[in-house]
RNA sequence: GGUGGAGUGGCCGAGAGGCGAGGCAGCGGCCUGCAAAGCCGUCUACACGGGUUCGAAUCCCGUCUCCACCUCCA
């Protein structure tokens, strides 16, 4: 079997085939850097990065467009209001951005292109749009896309133009022929600096936001492509727009559109508007990135993954269940656990599972039963088989971004081995306290170690810690 | 009004006509000086009412509840 996609332009699973065999073009609709990224911004990005690694892992080369839009009404009105410059304000928040996604390890993109790098793509889009009557200029720098001159408008979300409730009406009065019709292009309000604007063969001012991701996704991946990957509240308007304008202007466009759900609490989207978002920030104060990455990508992209205070928890339990497994195994071989990951097929189930629509629950499912059969063999003293067993587990781990052993921590070496000569020395007398049965010193030592941040475990072949 | 999604055991969460997904938590056991870790076993399920079927969490009809998009949103 391979990759099938639920395709939510048709709402059905369909087998995925790229446009050129073996090569597979995504653009991801990234962020709009207003402020800095929640739960929710970072979980589409893991679950595409998901995508991704399989498509790679199953050979295809894969170009990866994830935008960023650094100009946008919240940006200028927010900059303003902290006597910043728009620009300024962008760059802050896309580094923020930035920093998630690499402590999360999300892969990065091929290209990253910026809304404001690419006017000159998107005045050509637009000039191409007016020249074939589908776009009109209302006021210079005001240009809007005619929804009635589009038939097919409506198609991506199943929804026609008369169905839909009607739009407000622009505060600044001037005449749309639909009220649906969407901004292109928009003159510079009186308040709005100077920079915010640029001129085009219809008067100066900025682009809207669905212009910049059609003109950046046609810049590097062309006129039709494979993917289009984003959150599910941009199905409408901002894809059904995208498409629209794209294919007017004798464009193709996505030949897949996925989404993905949000991150609820109590069953209620978190959103920047609604303030109830998490940051990344913040969850990494209280659990290691992996930690966040195992309990984003755990719940199927598509569905809502509801969030509560045992979500980092449950996540933090199930991760030092696999990387104590995958250290454990590696300490029974003769050599150090490779950091290199020996090329070994992964299970036919856990294959199935990704390729059913990346289905990661299922794949984790996989993911724990080679694990404790691994656990098994390591309490019968099995250590060749376990140590096979961690490898086919971190080459599944790997395509989940998970494997343990990329994820160790880099420490200073010497910090380490004066670590390990202390706790070898504290080790050493609580076995002889143990061998003399004066248990209350092996307590007492095992108490301090404990209180220090140091977890042991004791095993017939000696005891081994590790730091909690 | 239009379009779409959801309701599964204490919690999270797959599945989508018959073989108890999985994780977390709980309980019992093994192991241990005691723990920890691990292993074995185990209790709580498919919103409600009908129907189809040998068999329904899954299909059909109806009902209820919740969420979302149609304005900026991952």
């Amino acid at each position: 079997m391979s990759l099938r996609l639920f395709d939510s332009a048709t709402r059905t699973v369909r087998p995925f085939e790229p446009l050129v065999p073996g090569q597979v073009g995504i653009y991801l609709c990234g962020a709009t850097v207003q402020a800095p990224p929640h739960i929710g911004h970072v979980r589409s990005a893991l679950a595409f990065d998901v995508l991704v690694r399989w498509l790679r892992r199953s050979g295809n080369q894969v170009t990866m467009i994830r935008n960023v839009t650094d100009i946008d009404d919240k940006i200028l009105a927010q900059s303003a209001a902290a006597g910043q410059e728009w620009w300024a304000w962008a760059s802050t928040h896309e580094r923020a951005f930035t920093a998630a996604y690499d402590a999360l390890g999300v892969l990065p993109p091929t290209y990253e292109p910026r809304a404001t790098g690419h006017v000159p793509e998107m005045v050509g889009l637009m000039t191409s749009l007016v020249e074939r009557g589908h776009a009109y200029v209302a006021a210079p720098g005001e240009v809007w896309f005619d929804v009635r001159s589009w038939p097919a408008y409506g198609e991506l979300t199943n929804q026609s133009v008369d169905g839909m409730e009607p739009a407000p009406e622009p505060a600044d009065g001037l005449a749309k022929r639909d009220p649906h019709d969407f901004a292109l292009w928009k003159a510079p309000k009186a308040d709005e600096p100077g920079t915010a604007s640029w001129d085009t063969p219809y008067g100066r001012g900025r682009p809207g936001w669905h212009l910049e991701c059609s003109a950046m996704a046609h810049r590097y991946l062309g006129d039709t492509f494979d993917i289009h990957a984003g959150g599910l509240d941009l199905r409408f308007p901002h894809h059904e727009n995208e498409q629209a304008q794209s294919r007017a202007a004798g464009r193709g466009f996505a030949r897949y559109w996925l989404h993905n759900g949000w991150v609820t609490q109590s069953g209620t989207k978190m959103s920047k508007s609604l303030g109830n978002g998490l940051m990344v920030s913040e969850l990494l104060e209280q659990a290691p990135a992996v930690v966040l990455r195992y309990a984003l990508i755990g719940v199927r992209y598509r569905s809502m993954l509801e969030w509560t205070p045992q979500t980092l928890i449950d996540a933090a339990a199930a991760w030092e269940r696999l990387s104590s497994f995958v250290a454990r195994a590696g300490e029974q071989t003769t050599d150090l656990p490779e950091v290199e990951l020996p090329a070994v097929e992964t299970p036919s189930a856990f294959t199935q599972a990704l390729d059913d629509d990346l289905d990661i629950p299922a794949a984790l499912a996989v993911v724990h039963e080679t694990l404790r059969a691994g656990n098994a063999a390591l309490a019968d003293g099995r250590h060749d088989e376990a140590a096979q067993t961690a490898v086919v587990l971190r080459a599944m781990l790997d395509v989940l971004g998970l494997d343990p052993v990329a994820w160790q921590t880099a420490s200073d070496d010497r910090v380490a081995r004066a670590l390990d000569a202390l706790v070898a020395a504290e080790l050493e007398a609580r076995a002889e306290a143990r061998a003399a049965r004066d248990f209350a010193t092996a307590d007492a030592i095992r108490d301090r170690l404990v209180t220090a941040g140091v977890a042991v475990e004791d095993s017939p072949t000696g005891s081994r810690w590790t730091l909690s």
